[in-house]
DNA sequence: AGCTACGATGGGAACGTGCCCACCAAGGTT
DNA sequence: AACCTTGGTGGGCACGTTCCCATCGTAGCT
């Protein structure tokens, strides 16, 4: 085949013998078409090998059929933690039936974040997927005063105005908590993630709910905090240690935080479950590699992925519609570390 | 802000007091434009907040300012396969001081290939990146001859036409069996990825070249073929064993095959290093993981991804380059499973 | 002084599509 | 018989930009 040019929409019409606009008719689904008309035209967009130019269509209807997904590298890290290619894989999911394409946006510094406004203003994106939101962070703020349709994986604050879906972090970390206690431990002790975000707050907020609930002491020596990452892990189980030798379980708010903690506890000769039981949080590969395999809180990734992804075709699609706060369960899962 | 709709190119022009064409020729940075008319143009931009409409500016000009990150799904699991996140991470650095956009398709099944194709048919992409190539993989051929301009992680076979750029397979097999060999093991086995896949097959022959050199059996009766997963190490192991008792080092395609056989010969009581030493391929993060810490190839997987986008963008700027086959080096890091 | 060359500028056309509106034919109603 | 409705159709226009070309003034040249 080849010839010269592509086919457009005026190429299908000559050749079917029929308007522009009945071709525009039959590619997009309208009744107003006699049956002929639509035989002819998809004979037409056959034989050609048509296929519309969405990028000519966006000019008309101010519609690019595709969503950004914003990702802060800098502090996640995708690919260590893998809570970032989780949520990929289910916005992924959310948007296979769909025309939409995703857009990844990977921000290092304030220079991305300015490249991503502009991009928005372009118009490249019908919406946004935010993940990892601190509660000071200025894109949420921007993108709604644009207008344009933006959904969170987790909120800056228990007040989020933006439609977001996360995990119960609360409940999670209540159960992870309370599953220590019966366990029989004592000296419970937590390593947080980053207090200027909810799922940090959130967490640490459940462990304290539970331990008051059961009577224990929820005070903030037995806390350290720390970034999600390993080594941050490691570090502020050094320093939880140092402060009370006696402690015999940790909540850590990530598997790999967990991770990293549990190798510091090995290095300083303490037994995992024996003399210190740990349970981490998200159920990441990571936790079923660790030695012994880590008890933790599972929490649907995946799932918030595609949630996200629904919420905000939906917002897309009706810009009026109300904002959606999704909470999804957590569950724990006990493997050897507890 | 806001007033009523968003400024055009021609608010602009009107605000300036200049044609169309000369704001035009000041976003596009051409020179024949006198300082005072740029300066205004300029200052009604600031004031208007006005950004180029990209999909406007695309119709004309037929490019999109965007590729596409094409990675398939089925096999990759993206998350516990830390290669396709560095990728990721790479390409995202190499599309940095650009303003090309990327697009990430997780292609899960023949339904989203299609529709994958006429993405590309749509031009809504400018390029395509592959990653992970099968032999026989159509999506190569299929958009070469759209002529849309490819780049592959990776190559098909080596004599693969489309430009492309992967570490040095061969090269880094052989260095890990040379240095098994020197560590005094006998009977060195090794597990391999897919063979209809060029990395899979680059590896056993790097692997069975040092053999070769070093005067050592290299039968087939020492290969066992996986999938880059990890259940596909764990049964490659448990099989080798079965054949092999004696073995006492085995050279495993990737990190994470290495995980999976290294639990194998725990779960059969053999000690690693002391009974086989164990070598992987990647250093991803899980090589300072397993137990013991896995000796292994290093690959510069983020480079890759660097060096694949480098490529596209230059290909899509002069579609009439000679294609670039670029190959990088691989390094061997010795921990204590050898 | 007249001609050329060139820098600077702006208007028209085109990119390929969706949508508004006008039109036409057929059938049903008054 | 004249009117209205309705299904089906196509042409013009607009979306916001870039590019081609025509225009204009000025400086340099003969």
């Amino acid at each position: 085949m080849g010839g010269s040019r592509r086919p457009t929409i005026k190429t299908v019409a000559a050749r079917a013998g029929v308007g522009r606009t009945t071709v525009s008719r039959v590619i997009n689904g309208s009744e107003l078409v006699s049956d002929e008309a639509r035989d002819a035209v998809l004979a037409a967009i056959a034989e050609l090998g048509y296929v519309p130019n969405s990028v000519a269509r966006g000019l008309v209807t101010s519609r690019t059929d595709s969503i950004a997904l914003v990702i802060p590298e800098s502090e996640s890290r995708l690919g260590s933690e893998p809570y970032f290619s989780a949520v990929i894989r289910g916005v992924s999911t959310g948007l296979a039936d769909t025309r939409t394409q995703l857009q990844l946006v990977l921000v290092r510094d304030k220079g991305e974040q300015d490249q991503l406004t502009d991009s928005v203003a372009a118009r490249r994106v019908d919406g946004v997927l935010l993940v990892s939101v601190h509660e000071q962070d200025p894109l949420p703020g921007l993108l709604e005063d644009m207008g344009l349709p933006t959904v969170l994986a987790g909120r800056r604050s228990p007040a989020e105005s933006l439609s977001h879906a996360h995990s119960d972090n609360v409940g999670g970390a209540a159960a992870a908590v309370r599953h220590l206690v019966e366990r029989g431990r004592k000296t419970i002790t937590t390593i947080t993630g980053p207090l200027d975000m909810d799922v940090g707050r959130s967490r640490l907020h459940g462990w304290r709910e539970a331990l008051t609930a059961a009577g224990r002491d929820s005070g903030g020596h037995l806390v350290a905090v720390a970034d999600f990452t390993e080594e941050g892990g490691r570090q502020a189980m050094r320093s939880l240690l140092e402060r009370i030798p006696e402690l015999d379980a940790l909540f850590a708010a990530s598997d790999v935080m967990a991770a990293g903690a549990m190798s510091e506890l090995r290095a300083q000769g303490r037994r995992i479950p024996e003399d210190v039981a740990v349970i981490g949080f998200d159920d990441s590969f990571i936790a079923r590699h660790t030695d012994p395999p880590l008890t933790t809180v599972r929490q649907p990734v995946e799932e918030i992925g595609r949630t996200i992804a629904r919420i905000l075709l939906a917002e897309i699609t009706d810009p009026g519609a109300r904002r959606q706060h999704v909470v999804l369960p957590t569950e724990l899962v006990v493997r050897d570390s507890t």
